[in-house]
DNA sequence: TTTATCTAACTGACTGGTCAGTTATATATT
DNA sequence: AATATATAACTGACCAGTCAGTTAGATAAA
């Protein structure tokens, strides 16, 4: 094995590791993963990655909070330059189908599912750091929205789940069904029509 | 322990064992639940559990399967009662915190997620007996009000799975947050507005 | 440049403990 | 007594975490 000498190389190795580690959790679950799978995936023996990570646990709890930071940087770019509920549907609904197939956030959404209730700390610092922070900035556009009228609610929070709920449940079907051939979904259909629906329940006026 | 022995009894017992095994897998995951817990739950011997069950992976299959059939019979009366799309939906959006509140699903739910990946065959077996059948009841409801003109939807097939998914969103958030106390959501208010958002999503004309 | 020395990254055999599944034994019921 | 039901001690496989030993590769002396 290549070692690891400057602080990069750590850095990448320890990327590594956890990206191997997202990826035993996702197939195998916590409990049946087994850490030496996972050190010969990132390309390191077993004792090696008790040089990265103290515990098993601890990799667990790295592999969430490694993929929490971007995901929430990058929503927030995005809402930035699409101010208007109407273009955040649009980006939404079109970034959906790619993000869903790319397969990252999908494993993570399992490996939450799956595991974190064992970890009660780990799900509530997800969902205070990403999931809250993520809701927070839709709710703040359709709040603002709103107010001026441009759409008809009763009450911001709820629609911005509602909004998001299709893009979970794209997640866990691909999750579940990920096998089934006989369970293909056409994601851009579905977010397309999610997104015809979504303006006529707030009323906009561009609506089909 | 009192023995099993008219069938009935022992029919009796076998539910109990299913009830306790869904109980430990919803809690620890396939993996990390222990035969002697699930016995022990059951008020059963580990020994005794096998004379029930065969393996811990036979007891996956049955409380996969012990809880499908139920699900699809009371939905498709439910179904046969509410004939038309608006009656669908109300009896849905007025059903489903009761439904969720209660519990049995979300455990279903994330056992299928956690866990489902790993017996491919049972994850397909559950989307044809209870997914497939349930969907099909709603788009025989929505494509009926299609073509009366009663909606205007694109596709009754992808219609009925947006329906679906913030109950999907409700389950998971439950599993994952269930602990949670800052994490809270009412869901006679989020399926209230699931309601009205639906009815103007599918212009309907008695829509808010 | 070559060789010797050092050090920290890395390895894999090992340990202690856990748990699915088995079986010898016990007990309730007929 | 015979049979079905249940128990708990047992076995063997498995795996997280450890640690004595190995080696890549840097540094320095010749």
């Amino acid at each position: 094995m290549q070692r690891a000498r400057t602080q990069k190389a750590k850095d990448d190795r320890r990327a590594a590791v956890v990206a191997a580690a997202l990826d035993e959790f996702y197939e195998k679950g916590f409990a049946a993963a087994r850490m030496e799978d996972i050190a010969g995936r990132a390309g390191l023996s077993k004792g090696g990655l008790y040089l990265y990570f103290d515990s098993k646990e601890a990799l667990f709890e790295a592999v969430i909070e490694s993929f929490a930071m971007p995901t929430v940087a990058r929503f927030e770019a995005l809402a930035e330059t699409a101010g208007g509920v109407s273009a955040l549907i649009d980006a939404l609904t079109k970034l959906a189908p790619a993000i869903i197939r790319e397969g990252r956030i999908p494993k993570i959404v399992k490996v939450l599912i799956g595991d974190a209730p064992a970890f009660p700390a780990v799900a509530t610092a997800y969902r205070r750091n990403v999931i809250d922070r993520v809701l927070a900035v839709i709710i703040h556009i359709l709040r603002k929205a709103k107010e001026t009228g441009e759409i008809d609610i009763a009450d911001p929070a709820l629609a911005a789940r509602l909004m998001a709920a299709p893009m979970l449940l794209s997640a866990v079907w691909r999750i579940v069904f990920d096998h089934d051939d006989e369970a293909r979904i056409d994601l851009d259909a579905l977010f397309a029509q999610h997104s015809v629906m979504l303006k006529r329940a707030f009323k906009m006026e561009a609506a089909a």
